[in-house]
This record gives structure tokens, sequence and C-alpha cells, in this order.
DNA sequence: TAAAAGATGCATTTTAAATGAATCTTATTT
DNA sequence: AAATAAGATTCATTTAAAATGCATCTTTTA
């Protein structure tokens, strides 16, 4: 069972950002993948999209960069994965070129579907602001070098 | 999001095996393999891991073949795809060889955990009985061509 | 107008998973 | 005993998706 890094790496840029925030650093593509030893090229497809989707404003140009588009508190972790995974296929019958040859007496695609709804509903519960709580903001300033001022 | 082809794979032998309880019929990995129109070189590796963990029973030699160790009311589909989904890395920190650098403060790997535990919980509601309940099981022997005798 | 940022499209690499193939082992039947 | 038919095992190869790299385009600002 997995999940793809494309996924991962779009929570990270957002943990960064909202540890960033209330800094008046500019933040950019280029020191979000060197901060994670991420690549940078993978992470720009990554911004796009959470730019995309307006959960992030990219601006380009000199003295461009990123920042979260609304608060930490209003970024769902459960809605954001979920709109990043759809359209991945958990087992063969949930895709589109699908031939197995039971799929219409089959209930597991059923069973499947309401285990994925169950593990969405339970990151429903989280917002990214609870990943930046208490100590941690400090702590991933830390870790990131993101300067405090 | 997904799950692999081998998970897939197991359920569709438990399935076949299941609808064809009752019957007088040796089942061989051939035959499934068949059925099913899916590599039976993979199955076999299938099947291997699925009579190391006692649930089902392989023979080998001439009449040789495969059946289910326990009735299908004690399989249960949560319990199953757990152990053959563990060790696979949801993302990158649940893995041996991870290198995200926020690790140590990063709650994300706490959240993940939770709903992955929902995730199979809710599977753990059904056992394969509930696969071939009903209709069901006249339909798949039907389009697995399981001889009723 | 130069520099610095993101955007985009295409190519390549990587990796895990799946598949194939060959051989070994076991059991049964003749 | 020998032949046959099943699963077990090991190693090699293929595949497909994901990740990464690279080149170029677009936008913004100093």
């Amino acid at each position: 069972m997995n999940i793809s890094r494309f996924t991962d790496y779009s929570l990270r840029v957002l943990i960064y950002l909202a540890a960033a925030k209330e800094t008046s650093h500019i933040i950019t593509i280029k020191e979000v993948a060197e901060r994670y030893q991420i690549s940078k090229n993978h992470l720009m497809k990554v911004v796009q999209e959470l730019s995309a989707n307006n959960h992030i404003n990219a601006t380009r140009g000199k003295n461009g960069g990123i920042k979260l588009n609304t608060a930490p508190e209003n970024i769902n972790i459960g809605q954001l994965v979920r709109s990043i995974e759809q359209g991945s296929t958990l087992v063969e019958c949930f895709g589109k070129d699908n031939q197995c040859v039971i799929t219409s007496s089959c209930q597991l695609k059923r069973m499947f579907a309401q285990a994925m709804e169950s593990f969405f509903d339970c990151l429903d519960q989280y917002t990214l602001a609870d990943l930046i709580k208490g100590e941690n903001k400090a702590e991933l300033r830390q870790v990131l070098m993101i300067p405090i001022e």
C-alpha cells in the first residue's frame, strides 16, 4: 500500500510554507528543494499543481516565490491527499482498463472503496495547522533553516 | 494510492477456492490462472505465500492442487490484506531508508499510520464468506466456469 | 534589458512489481 | 521403477509508473 512521492512532496511544501509563515523571508522552490534535499524538477511540478488548486500562490520573476494562499487551519489533510491521489488505481478494478473477469459479481471494489473512504475520513480530522503546532513549529524552522527574524 | 497486484491476486485465488467449495473437482494453479487470464508464474508465488500462511493447502504431485484450509467465514479480509501488504512503504518515512529531513518533528507519519489503521479496520468487517454470498456464488461459478456437479 | 523567478514539454532514468523460464521436489499412477 | 503431473524455487527479464533531468518559454522587477 503506498502513496506517491508527489503527494508526499506536496505535504512537505505546505509544511515548509506553514512553518515559515509570519516571516518576512521570501521562499522559492529552489530553496525548498535544497532544504529537503529533493529534486527541484519534481518539486516544480508539485508546486504547479498546488498552485493550480489554489492552495499556494506562486509568483514569477525577480523576487518571486511561493506562499500559502489560506491559513493552515483551512487546509485539510484529507481533502488535500484525496485531490492529489484521485485518479490513482487502488486495485485493477478501479482503473480504466480493468480486465478482471469477475468484476460484475465481485464485492471487493465496494469494500475497498469503503476502506479508502475510512482512510481519507481519518485524515479529514487534521489540517495543516496540526502539523506545525506547539514545539513542532520551532523544530521545523530549525531543521529547515528557516530564518526567524 | 495503490495496493499490489500480488494482494489482488491473493484475493482472487481465495474467491475462486471459496466459490468452488463443496465441489468435488480438484483445482490447480494452472486452472485458476487460465480462468482469470493472469500470469501463472505470478500466481504460483501468490499461492506459495497463501500456503505458507496456512490460508490454503497446496499438494504437489499428480492429482495435487490447492484448496481452502479454513471456512471462508474464518478468513478475514482486513487481516489478510494487512499481512500481505505489511512491509510496504506508505510514504518514505515508513521505509527502511527514509531520508526525509523533518522526520523527527513531523506528525504526518502518525496521521498516516492512523489512517491506514482505519482502512484495515474497515476491511476487518468482512470475511471471505461475504464475497461469495447470495447470488454472487452462482455468478462466480459461472464466470469462472467452475463445474457444479 | 538583464536577471531571477516559476511554467511547460519532452526525454531519460529509476525502481518496484510483474512476468517468464528453467529446474527442483513431491506425489501418484501404471 | 518409470512416467507424469502437480507445486516450489531460483534467477532472469520485462513492464509501467513514477521520478528526475534538461531545455526552453514566460513573467516580473530592478
